[in-house]
DNA sequence: ACGCCCTTGTTGACATGTCACCAAAAGAGC
DNA sequence: GCTCTTTTGGTGACATGTCAACAAGGGCGT
């Protein structure tokens, strides 16, 4: 006879084991202490954050240094709302500039300025360096990639959970 | 000769191979992706945040289920000031409770209350189920043990940079 | 051309996080 | 006991993110 309660789920969960509690605690406490010290050497550095830089980098490859604002919010995972908030405060700084787009009346192509691709140049051997420092070569070229395979698969899974 | 102009960097930045690139932007995307969808199935389960899960999980691991505001605050890597303000607004949901701290009258003691164990306790195992599916049921034994190994390397390497 | 529905980007209200500052109390040195 | 410094937790102003609603335009069928 079953001794599950009334109300008790009728499946008992199923908890990480030991290592993968481990790996888990791991890697949300690097993820944490990762974006801690990044934010902080990318301030310190290039007085960027990092929404900042990701919109920069995200421009700076693209060819002529344009996007339509939905693409651009895509690519990034943020929603169109945020983006543009945030684009409203960079094109304040001058960072960025919206332009408008031929051939669809709503559209709004932002448009990386000269001063946003100086700001991205001199930020990004700062910042590099820094992911090195604190991630990359601390890690066995198998680590590397383990951790590219890994993510890639967790990744590919997510974007078919849509 | 050096064919460094004026005011270049004096050392070419060394920037991150293929394999190293591909690692990293995975890294970045896994966790960005993994972020909304846990946070979704966490608000969608529970109807709590990220945080106040981490408040209540954090919480529920002590044994009399009380900690000091500074002392949580340090283990979450939060800053007192936002543990502050998150902690009035679950005390105003009942989540939590403060009381004082017989021998500081400075202190401030957090406390799970009934209604903050009964929430965690509901939200874990969904939450356990969600960390799974999206993330360590994807893995391998071997990909376990090298996110383990790797993340604490580096979370001891940020600790030490203070 | 017209009606209909979808997409686009913006906005304002509100939720949350950051930062500088503060009062009160603890702790250190004398 | 008495300064002086540090720690503690909180606060308000402000920066940033979320959410729902919106106006304007595109695209489609007829």
């Amino acid at each position: 006879m079953s001794t599950r309660a009334y109300g008790e789920p009728v499946t008992e969960p199923r908890w990480l084991d030991e290592k993968q509690a481990r790996a888990w605690r791991g890697y949300r406490r690097m993820r944490a202490l990762l974006d801690l010290q990044i934010t902080r050497d990318l301030a310190a550095d290039s007085g960027l954050s990092d929404a900042d830089y990701d919109v920069l980098s995200n421009l700076s490859e693209t060819s002529p240094h344009r996007l339509r604002l939905t693409e651009l919010a895509t690519t990034m995972l943020w929603s169109k709302s945020r983006l543009s908030h945030h684009l409203t405060r960079m094109q304040q700084r001058g960072l960025v500039d919206r332009e408008e787009c031929a051939g669809d009346a709503r559209g709004s192509i932002i448009v990386l300025t000269e001063a946003g691709l100086r700001a991205i140049e001199e930020a990004a051997p700062h910042h590099v360096a820094s992911v090195r420092r604190h991630m990359i070569d601390l890690l066995t070229d198998d680590e590397i990639a383990a951790l590219d395979a890994l993510t890639h698969r967790v990744v590919t899974h997510l974007n078919e959970t849509t």
